[in-house]
DNA sequence: TATAGTTAGTGTCGTTTCTACACCTTACCA
DNA sequence: TGGTAAGGTGTAGAAACGACACTAACTATA
């Protein structure tokens, strides 16, 4: 394998959310620093799936990379929202500490690019770089590494507004859903409840979601109708809007 | 004065739009290379307002920095949109002599947080950095330097979906402006005729554009009412969207 | 001082969208 | 075969939308 040289001041972070039919959830990784001499952990806590670029990397690359090496793969949605460049970013005592031993200088100013990823499946790999992947519930989130609460905080304030106005719900579900997860997803996104009779007239009236003949399977009740999103239909029926907020 | 050291790998470039009344323009700044030995210029083309930062300072502080040398103000609508960092954004021959000229290294890679930014005022200053600085309407703006009209290009994009959303138009007008003002605005910036009588009623359902008791002076016509905007207004009755675009 | 020129400002109607609200249907399972 | 659990549907009143044409107010100038 051909080693490719490091950009060692450009990365990217990527808040990958997952939804796994009842919250929003987003792929955290454990960062424990281990104490070479002793062999005990020092510390341990978690941070977003973020990695540095390669020198002749593009940045949307790098982050198709991230998304790649956790899921194998290749169309993913993926979004840059927020680039993350503050003097004192990396510079708490425990940050300090893990670039140190990860023989980086923790006086070097790093930027991050800040994508934000939708994930139809919660298949993902366990490890990413010796470190342990896992889904955290959005609301769970306790203190993470670096910047990362902050990092994560926009990327939500993001992906709430994106998905307000532009139809990627579905991209946290598999290409056959129903309308009740659909729905779903706009009320754990958004915090809100809606109603189902007002939902699905609003979906009937969105050409470009369209229901198929199959119905789920496996569920011990009225097994629900399944749709899938037509880009071609939604690229062509969308019209442009013009309705600042009340 | 206090040289600050200089984060050399950071910058962040401004898009900076004004309103002349009748078209959308952004502030552009000649780039002219000097040959040392003849005295002829090498070439000549524009840019858009861009710095690096210093070692100390926030991107968003150097950006109000850009527009504060520029202009003056210190309360000016500013929004990051996007950054750039393509391998070979500054990779132009044009740009390599000019960077070389510059004593920078026109091989190493520079990422550059773009804001766009919207101004009230025609004032600015005539010469930044000793270059020219001047207003263009965005209809009319040729070749630029680096990836500028890439940068130009998203700054336009973010703009016309931020505008869609979110009450900024008025950040182009005086404190005080009429409605004929704020409609040519969403006309210009979307491509799109409204109709008055519309566009009046549906200005009156948004509490935060308040009419004054004031009209316009100096016009050889029915002189119009003015507007202003109440943010605290806005705030307190914005609620939040549910409406992908159809 | 009357008039021409220019922009401001306003109302209606038919259509679409919004909101609130309750019941029957379908399938599985025990 | 009856219980359970989610799926799926319609209506009516209110609000917003889009299309459309005339009068009002002011200035300049003849």
């Amino acid at each position: 394998m051909i080693k490719r040289p490091l950009n060692n001041y450009i990365s990217v972070d990527c808040v990958i959310f997952g939804y796994n039919g009842q919250e929003l959830q987003v792929l955290l990784v454990d960062r424990t620093l281990t104490n070479e001499t002793t062999g005990e952990s020092e510390f341990t806590d978690l941070t977003l799936t973020g990695n540095h670029i390669y020198e002749d990397e593009t940045i949307e690359e790098a982050a198709y990379r991230v998304l790649f090496d956790l899921t194998g793969l290749k169309n993913v949605f993926l979004d840059q929202f927020k680039t993350f460049a503050h003097p004192d970013r990396l510079k708490k005592e425990n940050d300090r500490k893990w670039l140190l031993h990860d023989g980086r200088d923790p006086d070097k100013r790093i930027v991050s690019i800040g994508y934000f990823s939708l994930l139809a499946t919660q298949n993902i790999t366990l490890e990413w770089k010796g470190r342990n992947v896992k889904w955290v519930p959005v609301s769970e989130v306790g203190e993470l590494a670096f910047d990362h609460n902050q990092i994560l905080e926009e990327a939500l304030i993001a992906l709430r507004n994106k998905i307000k106005h532009e139809p990627i719900g579905f991209e946290l579900l598999p290409e056959k859903f129903s309308l009740t997860q659909l729905q779903n997803i706009y009320e754990v996104i958004l915090s809100t409840e809606l109603d189902k009779r007002n939902f699905r007239k609003k979906i009937a009236r969105m050409k470009y979601l369209i229901p198929t003949d199959e119905k789920q399977t496996g569920v011990s009740h009225k097994p629900a109708r399944l749709y899938v999103f037509s880009r071609e239909v939604y690229e062509k029926t969308k019209k442009e809007l013009f309705d600042f907020t009340v």
